[in-house]
RNA sequence: GGCCCCUUCGUCUAGUGGUUAGGACGCCAGGUUCUCAUCCUGGUAACACGGGUUCGAUUCCCGUAGGGGUCACCA
């Protein structure tokens, strides 16, 4: 049955209600590539009115980081990304993955397995070597009724493994890669239930989605190859499964998937070093996905990517992650930020600075220069503390050591005849410096650049205006003067 | 290696059986009252290859190559 993906009213044909589900298994930090099938899943549910659920795949005891379950949520939640239902654990759920494993049993679906790891390593090495894929040879499917219940009744260690059917074709309609077909033969009797009585996850994740009434799986397509394992246990619970959409990977500049050891993969990281909320889900998001046809739009808020986001415009092929465009986007944003929220943003990496005022004007005559907010400490150093530059610095491409130094005394001279409040608007300051240059007929370069770089100390900084205006007028005299004795 | 997926500028991508193959980032150049940044304008740059099908393929089919994923009592 193919599910009507044009609905507005967040119903499918047959009246079956959309919902997707993130699940994350809580092993540490929260990955980019995470955090976009995270994206996607709560876009579509959302752009369908239905509803996005979490569920916390906690069945790997060893793996387990502690408190990595709630830092996910909570940067979720910075995001905007939010739950219409409390966390599910599969911790919690033993029972019920028991009760199906059985079911599996019952009905030949599954069967159990005494193989210790020693013999299942020597198949494998075996197969290995004549050049077979490693695949479970079925002994224990062959046991009879009777030798089951011996080795159960010697408490025997056991799993449960998926009894996988010969030469059967298993096919769906993914939803991005379309009709996707695999052979029964080519797939190994994956253990479901292990012998700590856990489940793996293609077992509880079956079962959960089942249970949760998952309408749509968008998952990455590392899980490609896996779901006719999840097909053929739909088919032995004899339940309807769910829509998949595979979508492609976030790669390495080399093209592998993306990994640690090529930079950061951890949402935390980005968030620490000051990329917003809203380009990282921005950038996230149009990493294979393009709205219709013809639209050339680049920036998208949370709520235009809910209106807009259809799983059929998703990408097939995988997509490097590129911080070139992330960076951009992010300075793009810096730049559209009110100054009072972009200062308290600015605020924990200017923890050096007392003074709010002075942290307030820093922010604000380096917000267009931003890319990203950590970048706020960097190279500000020059407008609280003291310089320290080269007198040939001073001296403008087009001019020379003596012209510099009696145009840096004129300007003294000018800057001595202005109030404390011409010093309170950089616009004013502006206004009153270049009216002074056109109407003595200067060079606007011959007298700006000595006078900037008195003020900065460096080749590259923010105008001579915007830097006296931070200074004060007391400050900016002394630089200046500063400058003058350098020169001498 | 088996199986599966993918392939348009450097990167993210749009697109069509006949287009000057479009946009964005990056890069380069010019402009915007000094430098940097911003902003504006312009430029650079791509249909992996080989066969078909067709009057005509970047587009459809087949193959090749390349890349990737997966082959656990991890998810």
């Amino acid at each position: 049955m193919k599910l009507n993906m044009s609905a507005n009213g967040g119903s499918a044909a047959g009246g079956k209600k959309i919902i997707t589900r993130f699940a994350p298994s809580p092993t540490g930090y929260l990955h980019v590539g995470g955090l976009r099938t995270a994206l996607y899943n709560f876009l579509f549910a959302k752009n369908q009115g239905g509803k996005f659920l979490l569920r916390i795949e906690d069945t790997d005891q060893a793996r387990e980081v502690k408190g990595s379950d709630k830092q996910i949520i909570d940067i979720l939640n910075k995001l905007g990304i939010k739950f219409d239902n409390s966390p599910i654990y599969q911790s919690k759920r033993l029972k019920t993955y028991q009760k199906y494993a059985d079911q599996l049993i019952k009905n030949n679906g599954a069967y159990f397995c005494f193989c210790t790891p020693e013999r299942l390593e020597e198949m494998r090495e075996t197969q290995k070597q004549n050049k077979q894929a490693p695949k479970y040879d079925k002994t224990c499917c062959k046991l009879s009724d009777q030798e089951i219940k011996d080795n159960l009744d010697k408490k025997m260690p056991f799993v449960i493994r998926l009894n996988v059917p010969k030469d059967k074709t298993i096919k769906w309609d993914d939803l991005i890669r379309e009709e996707v077909e695999f052979n029964s033969n080519d797939i190994d009797d994956q253990v479901l239930i292990k012998s700590d009585g856990f489940p793996t996850y293609h077992l509880a994740n079956v079962i959960d989605d089942h249970e949760m009434e998952i309408s749509h799986v968008l998952r990455g397509e590392e899980w490609l190859s896996s779901t006719p394992k999840h097909l053929l246990l739909y088919e032995a619970f004899d339940w309807e499964p769910p829509q998949f959409a595979h979508q492609s990977l976030l790669l390495n500049p080399d093209k592998s998937k993306l990994s640690k050891r090529q930079g950061d993969v951890s949402v935390q990281d980005y968030l620490d070093k000051g990329y917003l909320p809203e380009s990282l889900i921005n950038f996230l998001t149009t990493i294979g996905w393009t709205e219709e046809s013809g639209s050339e739009q680049e920036v998208y808020n949370l709520k235009q990517l809910i209106e807009k986001f259809d799983i059929k415009r998703l990408g097939k092929s995988g997509a490097i992650f590129n911080l070139e465009k992330l960076d951009w986007l992010n300075g793009w944003y810096i730049r559209q930020m009110k100054l009072d929220d972009l200062i308290k943003l600015c605020q924990p990496y200017l923890k050096e600075i007392k003074d709010k005022e002075l942290i307030a004007k820093i922010v604000k005559i380096e917000q267009e220069r931003l890319k990203k907010i950590a970048d706020i400490s960097e190279n500000i150093d020059f407008l609280y503390k003291d310089i320290k530059y080269k007198a040939e610095l001073l001296i403008w491409k087009k001019s020379n050591r003596e012209e510099t130094l009696e145009n840096l005394v004129k300007t003294e001279d000018f800057l001595m005849t202005l109030t404390d409040n011409d010093f309170t608007q950089t616009e004013t300051l502006e206004k009153k410096i270049i009216t002074w240059i056109k109407k003595n007929d200067y060079g606007v370069g011959d007298i700006l650049w000595p006078m900037r770089v008195a003020l900065s100390g460096e080749q590259n900084s923010p105008s001579p205006f915007e830097i006296a205006w931070v200074l004060g007028k007391e400050k900016t005299i002394e630089r200046i003067n500063q400058a003058q004795k350098l020169l001498k």
